[in-house]
RNA sequence: GGGGUCGUAGUCCAAUGGCAGAGACACAGGUCUUAGGAACCUGACAGUGUGGGUUCGAAUCCCACCGACCUCACCA
């Protein structure tokens, strides 16, 4: 037995013997009646090495499933690969190779570093989402939802990153800028696939009331403000020229007798149309120009207002007034219906506009603030409409009612909800990623490949093939592309775009339910087992992109019938991230940290205690704040502890005879442990351990020994609560202590009450809030005798010059007196 | 500008209305050791960003301000 403490020792030796165990599957035979637990950590890309980042989610995601594993839970953790996208794409041109090659090279060794690190994993249901028996599912739900109409193609302005020549997703638009490359994103004219997300806007947002308590409240806020539902009024106007009226939406409609102008988006069809001959050639140099800004200069809220007048005018519903209409680009073509009324007086942006172009500003709505024509500062707020006929005197609210009530009348208008979530694209024009299974006939349109021939697999393209040109590289594959109607057996091509890979993981979280299933996406039996995910944990960047769609997808298989839950994640935990000397690692500024190499250094275990103890797991954490090695030393401590109480003692005597002051000690960090890992307070749970430590160290040292059985049942205690964080040393340790691997399997401690009692406890006696004495007290004292107790000490006694005013008494603890 | 999170020893962090300190880093000293290291022990250091308020009592709840970070950003 060695004395010494090697962790690249102890990593050799347990890995091997977990393989042969392989402890961690997940149950499924009909007679497991263990309660049924899903823990997911989101499945890594595959560039390169694992990663700092990596090594904390899953550090966190193997403390909740080891803790749920030891409470003799059936447990589900999985683990897979996001394996399409764009890294691959580029790595492959740059080598004049095929992106699987990349793809699957980079897969192997990160599922070598997983097992190194020592993941509680359930490999048998590994999954990569550029299989194809993984991705035929992502074409038949493709179908599927081309069914139900969620699924369509329109033509519109789409988000172009010139530098990955594809379109993106508004919510891969982060500030006008590609989100992957960071390229400034431009807006083209193109048709392209849609999912139809915004049918499911409302329930998007309601359903957010399922998980209030385990989502973080940012992510819940940044889905909300994503969301954007915003309720008010459509109002129709007519144009003096046009047989139609045109509506605009207003979330202010009791501000409608404030409208002095009206403002069309210069790219939608009506400015164009509307437009009179002799404006025409200003309108023109005007849309040309707005046509040319980058999204970045067009959204800075620094820019001046700029816009044309358009000829014509609108004609207020409610008093008649006559209203110039003008095209700017404040108002955008896919919001609303493209055109707005302008009331300058009450909004900021219609006031900016205004007053550059000497427009002029009625006050309806008297708020107690200075006239915003003559400051500047629109009075958006709350206050008594003026200038309003028969909204005169009311308040906002009374006001909008009272309005919508007079539209609707009249025919004029309703009220109308608005969202500022568009529905999903989905179109690539990139090659590695799953093909849109969709044949276009010139007779019959667009028809779906039949379930009966997916998967559409990817023709065999590699190296210059794959660089970017603006189309599909899956377009210049003839052979492929060229293939017969399914439905009138014509001449036909398929479609030449690729999913956006957030398809391939909106799903796969159903998936791990039931991996090599080929009846379906999955068994609905196995999910219904399952699911829905208890605890999910990954990155914050992922708060409206990958959860909104997931939770998208999981209503739409809701509404199919294919899953009985609606929502799913239960839980959601964001760990933070791993910086170095206060700023994110990065090669251009050299402060890169190694995973690997701090493994090398240190140990699996130091590692993953160093990140677990550094803080609150949502918290960011500074490497050049800790310290693997102190955590090292830490592991030492504990693993002596462990081996002379496996030496000293032997397993089976009584512990009731052993060292009362320890074993108070180990049955109270249980208790507490069990409630902070519970609560996710993971760094506390590691300083209790510490303690614990500590305190076995210190009896065996200046106690009664390493001989005692109360050492023994620390030691063991504290094996099997470290194993959730550091499993190579509880391993080592619970062998020591004569124990048959897997520790990880050995089962939770139980705190014993009669221990957890104190015999008495330190009562504060406060007078006028500050400490004056201690009492030693039973922590069943009586309220009335605490009080006695505390109004008889002398130390008391000299703070009082008369009976007490009031005596405030939290038995056992506290007494406050106030003089 | 809207929304959100957060400010506690030199540092990372505990303390979920009740004694500001659990744990750790760094620092200083000691025991042991030929020495170095390791191991073990001991010690010093803050009154909670600022100002109000609520309360018998506030790091904790409320308001304002200062500062940091995240997020959305002309969404009518």
């Amino acid at each position: 037995m060695s004395e010494h403490y090697d962790p690249q020792t102890l990593q050799a030796k347990w890995q091997q013997r977990w393989e042969e165990l392989d402890p961690f599957r997940a149950g499924e035979g009909a007679t497991d009646d263990r309660p049924y637990k899903y823990m997911l950590d989101m499945f890594p890309y595959p560039s390169g090495d694992l990663h700092m980042g990596h090594g904390e989610v899953f550090a966190i995601g193997d403390v909740i499933a080891r803790y749920w594993f030891q409470r003799g839970y059936n447990v589900l953790h999985p683990i897979g690969w996001d394996s399409f996208g764009l890294p691959a794409e580029n790595a492959a041109i740059k080598r004049n190779a095929h992106p699987a090659e990349w793809t699957y090279a980079n897969i192997e060794t990160q599922a070598t570093s997983f097992r190194r690190y020592g993941i509680s994993f359930d490999w048998s249901r590994r999954l990569h989402t550029s299989d194809p028996d993984y991705y035929k599912w992502n074409q038949w739900l493709f179908n599927r939802f081309f069914e139900r109409g969620l699924a369509y193609r329109k033509g519109g302005l789409v988000n172009w990153c010139p530098s990955d020549q594809t379109v993106l997703a508004n919510e891969q638009v982060v500030a006008g800028r590609c989100e992957r490359c960071g390229a400034e994103v431009v807006r083209r004219e193109l048709t392209q696939w849609y999912f139809k997300i915004t049918d499911y806007a409302d329930r998007l947002l309601d359903d957010m009331a399922q998980v209030e308590a385990g989502w973080p409240d940012r992510v819940l806020a940044m889905q909300r403000n994503w969301i954007g539902r915003s309720t008010g009024a459509d109002v129709a106007f007519a144009i003096e020229g046009r047989d139609e009226p045109v509506t605009v939406y207003t979330t202010r409609p009791d501000t409608l007798y404030g409208a002095t102008f009206f403002v069309v988006a210069p790219d939608a069809a009506l400015a164009s149309e509307i437009c009179t001959p002799d404006r025409r050639e200003a309108f023109d140099a005007y849309r040309a120009e707005v046509a040319k800004l980058s999204d970045i200069e067009r959204m800075s809220t620094e820019k001046e207002k700029t816009g044309v007048f358009l000829g014509v005018h609108a004609i207020n519903p409610v008093n008649g007034e006559r209203i110039p209409v003008w095209a700017a680009d404040y108002v955008l073509s896919d919001y609303g219906h493209g055109a707005i009324m302008a009331v300058p007086a009450h909004d900021q942006r219609d006031l900016d506009f205004a007053r550059k172009f000497g427009l002029p500003v009625r006050v309806v709505v008297h708020t107690g603030l200075a006239d915003p024509g003559e400051t500047g500062e629109a009075t958006p707020g709350e206050g008594t409409l003026v200038n309003s006929g028969p909204l005169d005197g009311l308040s906002k609210v009374d006001a909008i009612a009272k309005i919508i009530e007079m539209l609707a009348a009249e025919g004029n208008g309703k009220a109308a909800v608005n969202y500022r979530l568009r529905d999903w694209l989905l179109s690539r024009q990139r090659f590695w990623g799953t093909p849109i299974p969709i044949i276009h006939c010139p007779d019959c349109g667009e028809v779906p490949v039949p379930d009966e021939q997916l998967p559409v697999t990817l023709p065999d393209l590699r190296g210059e093939a794959l660089a970017p040109k603006g189309v599909s590289p899956l377009a210049a594959a003839t052979d492929w592309v060229n293939v017969s109607c399914p439905k009138c057996d014509g001449p036909a091509k398929r479609d030449t775009d690729t999913m956006d890979t957030f398809v391939d993981s909106s799903w796969y979280f159903l998936r791990y339910c039931s991996p090599g299933y080929e009846g379906g996406p999955f068994d609905v039996e196995q999910v219904r087992k399952w699911g829905p995910v208890d605890q999910y944990v990954g990155g914050i960047e992922h708060a409206v992109l990958h959860l909104l769609y997931s939770r998208f997808f999981t209503k739409v298989l809701y509404d199919m019938g294919m899953v009985d839950f609606t929502e799913p994640f239960l839980r959601l935990l964001n760990q933070g991230q791993v910086i170095n000397m206060g700023k994110a690692m990065s090669k251009s500024l050299g402060n890169g940290v190694d995973l690997g190499e701090q493994i090398d250094t240190y140990g699996v275990d130091a590692v993953r205690l160093t990140m677990i103890f550094a803080g609150p797991p949502e918290d960011d954490m500074d490497w050049a704040d800790l310290s693997p090695g102190a955590s090292l030393k830490f592991l030492g401590r504990a693993l002596r502890v462990m081996t002379e109480a496996g030496a000293g003692t032997t397993s089976g005597v009584p512990v009731e005879s052993g060292d009362l002051a320890l074993r108070k000690v180990t049955h109270h960090t249980i208790d507490e442990v069990t409630k902070l890992v519970e609560s996710q307070r993971f760094n506390v749970a590691v300083a209790r351990m510490m303690e614990l430590t500590s305190a076995a160290r210190k009896t065996i040292d200046s106690g009664p020994g390493a001989g005692d059985p109360a050492v023994r049942e620390a030691a063991e205690a504290l094996a099997v609560m470290l194993s959730l964080v550091t499993p190579y040393t509880a391993e080592e340790g619970w062998h020591r202590l004569g124990h048959p691997a897997p520790v990880a399997l050995a089962g939770w401690p139980t705190a014993d009450p009669a221990l957890l009692v104190q015999e008495s406890v330190t009562c504060v006696v406060q007078v006028a809030g500050k400490v004056r004495d201690r009492l030693e007290v039973a922590p069943d004292i009586s309220e009335s005798d605490l009080q006695a107790l505390a109004l008889a000490s002398d130390k008391v006694k000299g703070h009082l010059d008369g009976p007490p005013r009031k005596v405030i008494v939290r038995a056992p603890k506290l007494v406050n007196i106030v003089p």
